[in-house]
DNA sequence: ATTATATTAGTAAAAATTATTAATAAGGAG
DNA sequence: CTCCTTATTAATAATTTTTACTAATATAAT
């Protein structure tokens, strides 16, 4: 937990971890990444997993992303972006950036606390749900 | 984890922790709200406590929030507001309600996807946290 | 009052995450 | 390159938050 940026050292598990993250936009959580890596290093422990995802994060190479599903996900985008979680397959989508300065002033303003950041998460369904639900009305129609 | 909300009891134990969190804004988690609720019912479960919340936020009584900590916040206010959380001090403040339909609209608009719910947490420093940082900042420098 | 069943206390279990520890390996100094 | 400091690791245990299980109890409808 005590860590330096400055003083980190380039590992190999540190790399495959960042390398696997980067490969994909499915915003993995910490066990899903641990089976991608195992898959190159059998023998990397959950831990070390862990921990280099908290060391990546808090050095400000991945975001570490909470979407209220009781754990948390990664994402190696680091460009501004929001997130669309689908309530029917649970899998989280990125967003386009919307700015949401004028949110953060409205905030600062109106409670004279220091806004540092908002953490704005959208859900609903997405479209691959809506036409196999689409699909299945049919169906049951017909 | 099935349940009915037609067919929901008004037992003594909901009704205690209903009434433990209307009575504060402080946004307990569910085990800050069992020790309260102990205070009455010394011999509550803190299962009870756990399955009441999941039912009173299911049914709409109560909101259950995740502001990114690894455990879930319970709030009786039901107005629309948002919140927001110092990282000072760990408090978890309601702000007033900022509308965000033409956000949902836009996003809704650029995905396809169909946008039933936001989460805006905002983070910073509070105004209490800020008092205490000036004072001690006076008292370095003096 | 009787009865069906939602709910409870108590406890165990599950899931996600963090801590511990001896062994290993980065990476800088010589 | 070799030595040395210490960040990091694998393996495992422990913690934290939440959920599941079960026999006993309490709610509310008949």
């Amino acid at each position: 937990m005590e860590f330096d940026c400055k003083n980190t050292r380039k590992t190999r598990q540190r790399q495959v971890v960042l390398e696997a993250l980067k490969k994909t936009t499915a915003h993995p959580t910490a066990d899903e990444l641990y089976e991608e890596v195992r898959k190159k290093m059998p023998r990397v422990s959950l831990g070390t997993v862990y921990r280099n995802l908290e060391i990546l994060s808090t050095c400000g190479e991945i975001i570490k992303l909470d979407l209220g599903e009781g754990k948390k996900r990664f994402d190696a985008r680091m460009d501004p972006h929001h997130h669309f979680r689908c309530m029917q397959c649970g899998r989280v989508y990125d967003l386009p950036f919307i700015p949401v300065e004028g949110i953060m002033q409205e905030v600062a303003r109106m409670s004279h606390f220091k806004v540092t950041g908002v953490q704005i998460g959208f859900e609903g369904v997405c479209d691959a749900c809506l036409e196999s639900e689409k699909k299945n009305t049919k169906e049951v129609i017909q």
